[in-house]
DNA sequence: CTTTTTAATAATGTCGATATTTTATTACTG
DNA sequence: CAGTAATAAAATATCGACATTATTAAAAAG
């Protein structure tokens, strides 16, 4: 284990809240609080919230402090749209470049995500759930072999999370989910068959179908 | 003008002076130097170089401070490829969603990249003639319409500032930059025409061969 | 009663100081 | 003389305190 400062450590448990919902969209988030909070005082915690700036989850005004970021359909439509045409990309170079671990990392993943997913959303533990099912498609998109592009990805996959989450709880003990269960054995399927414009119009419509439906709550 | 903190007004100095190349690829940067170059205490600094890790500019190791990243041809191929592939996106969209007024931007970007690219490079002033490269290119992807997309590509394009210099000073007077200027006036036509094929070819090899001379000279 | 001005309260941004840890130097030993 | 241990020097990370600025509350004026 990485020993980290208190820095590190802040910016991990306040990404979390923000993501998570804790801190609700456009809230204040005020020093004597946050302090109070995570233990720290206000220098590390204003390098957390400078970082979280770079992330495009907190904003700052001069003289005026942090606060979270404002939710926007505009920015879902924006995100999800974009998130569609890079997991395309990373799909497509992950067909061409695989090799044989990378399939049976797909493999592997496609049947822990199955065989969890049941128990999982009886349970109502959307956010193992949601773990699983993304180290499925981070498994797939691993063999595109590309450090940058794989992290444009999770930082638009991290910028969707507050969505999603709404997604998660919208969805829960309904029929979308297994709707979206069947995707993922159509896109193994299609993957491993190294087909890639079939792969990437399942991966794109996977995405796109949790947009559509969010625009309504929004 | 907004008013901006020391923190905000730092990052902007020392992120231009990584990117310059006036802090080498992974030089130590140390606190005490830092102070006297930018006239601030620690935290401030802090704060900046915590964004800057965010970044991808700066590493940071727990009690041993900051250092600038490093660069390796490694990280330049795929930095690089990865840009041609978002460009190509980015320069996609842009020919489906264009307006008028976006042709016009196109067209007005290249003539002033045109009409001040002999001067500029007589004066050896390459940074001035990369700004202008720079705003041709992005007039271009401007008609994507995707906020989102056009950070990513942003993002890229600052991280690859640093392997790009090198390129700026190898072709300075060289005739490289006559084909780079040959090879605009073959996008704007493409991309005016609205063949988005042919486009996305040029603008992926207007991207790639730069790389590829870079490659020989790390 | 609304608007403006003034006072108070609270919050932000920065610095200097300090404890802790790393790095460099010197001394020691096999 | 090489390698290791002890010591000295330097650098980092964090806190408390203070000056500045924004926000809220109260008072005064129209």
């Amino acid at each position: 284990m990485p020993p980290e400062n208190s820095a590190a450590k802040v910016l991990h448990h306040l990404k979390q809240d923000v993501l998570a919902g804790y801190f609700e969209a456009g809230q204040k988030l005020k020093m004597s609080q946050l302090k109070e909070r995570y233990q720290v005082g206000v220098n590390p915690l204003r390098e957390a919230l400078s970082q979280l700036v770079v992330m495009q989850l907190v904003q700052v005004q001069d003289q005026r402090g942090y606060r979270v970021c404002p939710v926007s359909q505009a920015e879902l439509i924006d995100i999800y749209d974009t998130r569609a045409r890079i997991e395309s990309l990373c799909v497509g170079l992950a067909i061409e470049r695989g090799d044989d671990a990378w399939e049976a990392g797909i493999v592997a993943a496609a049947y822990r995500l199955q065989s969890n997913a049941a128990l999982l959303q009886a349970n109502g533990d959307l956010q193992a759930w949601e773990q699983l099912h993304q180290q499925f498609h981070h498994a797939i998109v691993l063999g595109c072999g590309s450090t940058e592009l794989l992290r444009v990805r999770l930082h638009l996959y991290e910028k969707a999370s507050r969505y999603r989450n709404l997604w998660l709880q919208h969805n829960a003990g309904h029929a979308a989910f297994d709707v979206n269960q069947m995707e993922h054995e159509q896109l193994v399927t299609a993957v491993l068959a190294r087909d890639i414009s079939a792969s990437q119009a399942l991966v794109q419509q996977h995405i796109l179908v949790p947009s559509q439906v969010l625009q309504n709550l929004l």
